[in-house]
DNA sequence: GTTTTCACCGACCGATCGGTCAAGCCCGGC
DNA sequence: GCCGGGCTTGACCGATCGGTCGGTGAAAAC
């Protein structure tokens, strides 16, 4: 499963997909991403994809269909994806790669993963997505091991795991509200930059005695 | 404008609104934030409010307007909220007011916030949240200004503004997708252990050779 | 007492929604 | 020649969409 080759077009896992179902996922899921499951109309995915409607039904049963198929898709091999690009090496340097990764992924998927991240976060009929969200959380669960790995290794201070995980995932699960492919750096420097931030602290190393300034709780590590 | 109590029923800034427009204003933001813009119909709103769905375009003139008081409602007084609970102090200090403040902010009006953040995130259809966007941009310049005043006092080391921004941001921008008010600590204190991570790093204090260990570039802090 | 105002409602509109269906088109095998 | 089957289509369905309309009843204004 560490193969990936089936991977075209910025779709995910569709491996025995003829062309015209790869272009459907594609088109769909830029839609999706843009404009929300309910703001894309069947009529919407045909005409991006120059065809009538009736031949996405053709293609695929119903409108739910085509979303879990780019939703999952774009999830399914995440965990995989991330994982098999993890070295061998101090456990911190295997969170940067986690973190590097999640952002190449974030890359060559980027319509498909924003159509799944972004539609159905909250919807009471959980049964469209709940598949994709047990994929989520073994993604998430394994990158508690590293941080406890990190942990257990002295690598990093005793840090509320859930916490740090949710701290390191919301820089990249936030990146494609900002992120701008033409402007700004490749979402993996972007990763990169932010492992330092996160893992070395913003705080400069001399500490700096500003006059009036009182002892604080934040304040509490004391200056080395 | 500091005076916010005319914020009832987590919905912000709605000062004349009657009790009915005020009723309105809090399921449309609700259901909003559950379902998204277009996945809530207009006899959604009215059936949850118990009224007609006449009596919605009595006191609203469409749908779109309905959604621009609830998100422009929630981060009209953002910016505001937020720099009145800046207290005099290190920046640092600042930072991390900042960062408590806006997850007051949020916690106090969940749903709008969720609401504004969820939707039209990138619909093509620019004027409908035109200004919104233009007063995140100055929450969000406001912050990079607390950052750049943080890095002038020497209390934080020479990183880039508006990355830096946009991590302390994402922290608290993804909260609402993971944040169970029954189950999580209170927004505010989930905020101060981010800064404390991001401020402080995760890195332990003392550097333990790992065996086989090699220098690596997030390494390039040299120990203490 | 009359008129104006205002919150409110049920019925209705054209448009669009997701989805169906019978029928053509195209092309390789016989 | 023609035949079968996958690809493709336009016409069509009931339901629902956002939005409009005329009207009601009660309080406020005169």
């Amino acid at each position: 499963m560490t193969e990936l080759s089936t991977m075209k077009d910025g779709v995910a896992n569709q491996a025995e997909a003829s062309d015209r179902v790869l272009q459907i996922l594609a088109e769909a899921g830029r839609l999706f991403a843009s404009k929300g499951f309910e703001g894309t109309s069947m009529r919407d995915i045909a005409l991006a994809c120059g065809i009538s409607k009736s031949l996405l039904y053709h293609h695929f049963s119903n409108k739910d269909e085509i979303y879990a198929r780019v939703a999952v898709g774009s999830t399914l091999e995440l965990y995989l994806f991330v994982r098999d690009r993890i070295p061998d090496g101090p456990p911190s340097q295997k969170i940067r790669a986690f973190m590097v990764a999640t952002a190449e992924y974030f890359r060559r998927y980027r319509w498909a993963w924003i159509a799944s991240t972004t539609a159905f976060w909250n919807d009471p009929d959980r049964s469209r997505h709940k598949e994709r969200l047990t994929r989520r959380d073994r993604f998430e669960n394994f990158l508690r091991g590293l941080i406890q790995e990190a942990i257990d290794a002295g690598e990093i201070r005793k840090v509320d795991v859930p916490m740090t995980g949710r701290l390191i995932l919301s820089s990249l699960n936030w990146m494609h509200r900002w992120y701008n492919p033409n402007k700004s750096a490749t979402p993996e420097q972007i990763a990169d930059v932010f492992f330092d931030m996160i893992f070395n602290g913003l705080r400069s190393g001399e500490l700096v005695a500003l006059p009036g300034a009182e002892p604080s709780k934040a304040g509490r590590r004391k200056a080395r």
